[in-house]
DNA sequence: GTGACATTTAGCTAAGTATCGAATTGATGT
DNA sequence: ACATCAATTCGATACTTAGCTAAATGTCAC
């Protein structure tokens, strides 16, 4: 999980997975859609791979990668689901004065 | 956005925005959480602010740290749901093998 | 096999980041 | 005023990361 948030702190990779959630995609298709060299782009993939977030599948001499959409869910939700109630989210988050009390923070 | 990102990917940060999921705590009660130096802390927390993920009070000698619950669910959520239609998540992504069909990649 | 093509690996540099101890700032209590 | 305490800033170091070019790998068509 520490691999996913990895992953997705970078832009680019995270462009990525925008570019896989509409379809599946060649390594070269992809780094197409980037102003940055191949070898850039196949070290960008290794992260999503490493973090499991994309399934590669080699079709002669292309790479098919395929977004794993379960991985980003269950890393992504969980996380924030641990937070509210999951979607139970819309509470603004109240942001009364402090009045210290010994012991604990109010 | 990206900020949160960034923000996010470092373990010690996420466990930060967990402990202050219960209960806002000043930086010093923070701090005693981890096995880092204080100025360690601080940078986190820096960079827990400037991604506006906490809001802090000064009170005293004390800062008290508080999650920004929107912020995080805003960001989280604003991007998994780009690709599920939220939480109609469950669909465990089919996988089948694929068979190149000039244009467009199955 | 040779050449062309897609992708990755290797080797490097520059920039960013986590970490520390020491010094600084700001508030409280005596 | 001074000492103390909470927290941050400063300055340095080690590590990681994004980026590049050049070279290697693997596959297809001839």
């Amino acid at each position: 999980m520490n691999a996913v948030f990895k992953a997705l702190s970078d832009p680019t990779r995270r462009h990525v997975l925008e570019l896989l959630r509409d379809r599946p995609m060649t390594a070269g298709d992809l780094a197409d859609h980037f102003p940055v060299s191949k070898p850039t782009m196949s070290a960008h993939f290794a992260v999503l791979r490493e973090a499991d977030l994309v399934h590669v599948e080699k079709l002669g001499k292309l790479m098919i990668y395929r977004l794993k959409l379960s991985v980003l869910e269950d890393a992504l939700l969980g996380f924030v689901g641990a937070f509210s109630a999951v979607a139970e989210a819309a509470k603004p988050a109240e942001h009364k004065p402090v009045t210290l009390k010994k012991g604990t923070i109010p």
